[in-house]
This record gives structure tokens, sequence and C-alpha cells, in this order.
DNA sequence: CGGTATCCTAGCTGATACTG
DNA sequence: CAGTATCAGCTAGGATACCG
């Protein structure tokens, strides 16, 4: 792995910016995060390939930090097989189920959405009123 | 702006790609985007500088680019006065209303998280039986 | 199958400058 | 104030190749 940065990007002058706490937005704001979550919460048990084609653009180096990384914030567990070929299977750890259903919402919205161009452009000008 | 990209990238043979329809993922799913919308939704309307402020690391030019977005989209309105200095409000349209019900819940979700440290790593090796 | 290593491009930030 | 423009520098993600 590489996760050199993480996003950090601290001034050269900062003090030991070890700072762990970071909310968990820090993973679900990542690009693919909560796709992964919504479509890991599809089924009770998931493969790494069955995931992988279920995110259509997803790279595997890409799903692969994704996982960690939600495995690292107690939202996913990971059950490998020692066979060959191997199996792993991932899924929602019981925190993760609330999230489940807020994410389920999400979808919904989502689908519900589908509709009304992409290029509506709300912009209103205010008129100032002239000096009578 | 340059918005050259667009994540399309695809290859030079494909014809014509010009799939406008995409679902609302694709603007959700970039970085700041759901903050964005989060911070929206604390207060009726807000203005640039204030929601930059509330957005701690994002850049001047990323917060217009995806304001543009979401209001392409449909999700947010943009309000300008014409006056010196300008004046520009931004809001959540009617449709991100129910959209942002969801995000309040994610919000409560994510702040609830909190604890539990970062490294926990649940992972399991399957055992195989002994062949007897 | 489920990754990791490598390389290369796309995306984001920071700084600075400029405008209405 | 609310941007846009530009450039440097670093990070994130995609494609491909390879391995147990």
């Amino acid at each position: 792995m590489k996760t050199r940065g993480e996003y950090s990007s601290m001034k050269p002058g900062s003090i030991s910016n070890t700072c762990e706490v970071m909310s968990i937005w820090e993973v679900l704001d990542k690009r693919w995060a909560l796709l992964i979550l919504k479509n890991l919460s599809t089924k009770e048990v998931i493969r790494f390939t069955e995931l992988k084609k279920t995110l259509s653009g997803i790279s595997s180096t890409v799903l692969a930090e994704r996982l960690l990384e939600l495995q690292r914030k107690g939202l996913v567990t990971k059950k490998i097989y020692p066979e060959i070929p191997p199996k792993v299977e991932y899924a929602l750890t019981i925190r993760a189920k609330e999230l489940e259903v807020i994410l389920k919402e999400l979808a919904r919205w989502a689908n519900r959405w589908k509709s009304t161009g992409t290029s509506k452009t709300m912009t209103t000008i205010a008129v100032r009123k002239k000096p009578s």
C-alpha cells in the first residue's frame, strides 16, 4: 500500500499534528465510499469481484483501499477463506446497520430523482429599487 | 472555469459518449458535495465566504465548482445582489429539502459515531477442517 | 480470485493577482 | 465580497501487469 498523504496537508511549521480523531466524514467523503456502503447493504455478504461489478468504473486499487478504510472505521468486516482461488467476504458491521437505513433512504431519493434535465441553473438576480 | 475532464475518461475509439443521463450520484459522490449540502442545510440562506469557513480545507475554486454542479442538478439556488461589494446567497431547493432530512440523519449518525478508536480492522480467517 | 506494485493522468490546494 | 484565472506541487484514482 502507499497511503502516504492521507489528505492532511499541514503546514511545515505546525507541531506534531498527530490528530487521529477526525470524524467519520473523512472516509465517507471520499469518492466511492457511500456507493460501496450502499452496495454492501444489498446483500448479507459480498465478495470482492462481485462488489466491483456493481460499482461500474471503480478500479480494484481504490476498492481495496476503501474497504480497508471502512474496515478500520469499524463499518465493514472481512472474512478470508484460505483457499485457492481465494475467497473473501465483506459485510457490514452492526454499527453500520444504522447507517444502512439512512443509505437506503438516500438511494431511494437518488432513484426518485432521475428526471428534470441537467441544466436548470436557478440563479436569481435581485433587482435594486430605483431611487425614486 | 476549466472543467475539462468531468470524470468521463472514455477511450478515443468510443463513439459519441454524450451520455448526459448519469445519476445524481455523479455529483454527490464527489469530494465535499455532501458536506456542502449538509452545511447548506444549517441555515436558510448562506453566503459564499460563510460557507467556505464551515468547510475547513476547501478551496474557493472547488467550492464554486461544486456549487455550480449542485445548482445544475437543481439542488441549490443562487441569488445575486448586484452590489459592491457583491453579495450572493445560496440555498437549498425544495427538492433538496427531502435530501436535507436524510443528510441530517447522516450527520447525527456521524456525530453519534465519534468513539471507538481508528484501527479495529476486523478480519477473520476461516479455518478449514482437517481431513480426519 | 483478490489483491499489490507501478506508472501516469485527473483532481485539489495554496498562493497570488485581478475584477465588478 | 464573490468569484475567475493561472501556476506549482502534491494527492487521488485509473489502467495495466503481476502474484499467491
